[in-house]
DNA sequence: TAGATTGTTAATCGATTAACAATC
DNA sequence: TAGATTGTTAATCGATTAACAATC
């Protein structure tokens, strides 16, 4: 099937990353084949699931057989497109800026922290783990240079959206939003938001009175 | 309609914290009444969608003139149980740690980090914020003074599971976890996860060739 | 009253899962 | 071959949305 004619929903997009991190767990651990009921043990994602998610891309394993672990490994790895260095900018370099920044898995996976950002004078200048942090106004000139598609804005509600539109206009078309608003943006950028209140509010819900 | 009766779809909780934060700031600019379509324009929900969500849990409208900003948000904020302080015990004393505990918009909506936990010997004895880092092992003793039910996972992969049974054990019955890791919890224990590189590949995905 | 907007039903849409022929 | 497991179809399940009577 084909990934240019076939919308994938965005629930198997989110399991394709899932199923990427275990197929590297068990790579590192030497596991060389695995069925989909096994997936499924680990995961805790249904069986059937994993195979009509990857449906959406292809065919990856072997009847009777199962899929050979560094092969699906590096075919998803290519689908997500995590295969490669893929710049990223960073706006705020708050607490939260700065834990993204020094967050190791974000390199493990080809993503490279190439530029980060502020308006606080106080800030701009400093340093942040080996980046300077630099004039949000710069932004657009930067990225230039740069070239980022993914942006990560890492500042309060009020000042996303300007951010936002900023990015925009330098050319980031996929934006991870850890600001708890809904940003406008237009046709062809994809936002992804992360909300910690949002998520501490739904289990607080589930708590017993 | 009842909430003991009738399950509320995920989604469902998910938007009403959405819905209380935008209320919450319009209520801030003192806005007194919004109609379903207004909070359409706002957070990008559906109108109809928006009234049904509310459905679940009764009724918060008058027809022909809309919804009262102030009610509507100690509502939901009853319902989501923000309206009360919520102690929280956090393990990982790491940068995303610490950037959770000096995350001010979780205190806002009265989540209180009761303690902090690491396993780090040099870590714990040392502060965080206003914090002393804990010995992990002391966590169950601990827990028994502070009483907290929601747990904050912010420790490597490999060691998530181990943490969150002895937050299980010590009467945590809601996770949120930043591990990428996918965590078994017996029946009853809520578990929400937080993945930064997941998040990202999803973004990666989107990405032009 | 006329106009606006709710709460809810019914229709639509999309995602999940069970079942099984194909195949190693 | 017999057993295992895939890829895919069809059935199920659940969430979203349009429509509208009720009501302020």
């Amino acid at each position: 099937m084909n990934q240019s004619t076939n919308r994938v929903p965005v629930p198997t997009l989110e399991r394709m990353a899932t199923y990427l991190a275990c197929l590297q767990e068990l790579d590192a651990r030497g596991v060389e084949t695995i069925s989909s009921a096994e997936i499924e043990k680990l995961t805790h994602v249904n069986a059937a699931q994993f195979r009509k998610d990857l449906s959406y891309f292809g065919e990856f394993g072997r009847p009777g057989i199962g899929y050979s672990v560094p092969e699906l490994a590096r075919r998803i790895s290519k689908i997500l497109k995590v295969d490669r260095e893929q710049p990223v900018i960073l706006v705020g370099a708050g607490n939260l800026g700065s834990a993204l920044v020094g967050y190791p898995s974000l390199s493990r996976e080809h993503f490279r922290i190439a530029a980060v950002f502020d308006n606080n004078p106080s800030k701009i200048g400093r340093r942040l783990w080996d980046h300077e942090i630099r004039d949000i106004s710069t932004l657009p000139e930067v990225n230039r240079e740069v070239g980022a598609r993914l942006g990560i804005i890492a500042v309060p509600a009020s000042a996303a959206q300007s951010v936002a539109d900023l990015m925009v206009g330098a050319g980031i078309t996929a934006i991870l939003n850890f600001a708890p608003v809904s940003l406008k943006v237009p046709q062809g950028v994809v936002v992804r938001n992360v909300d910690f209140v949002q998520e501490m509010a739904v289990l607080s819900y589930h708590l017993a009175v």
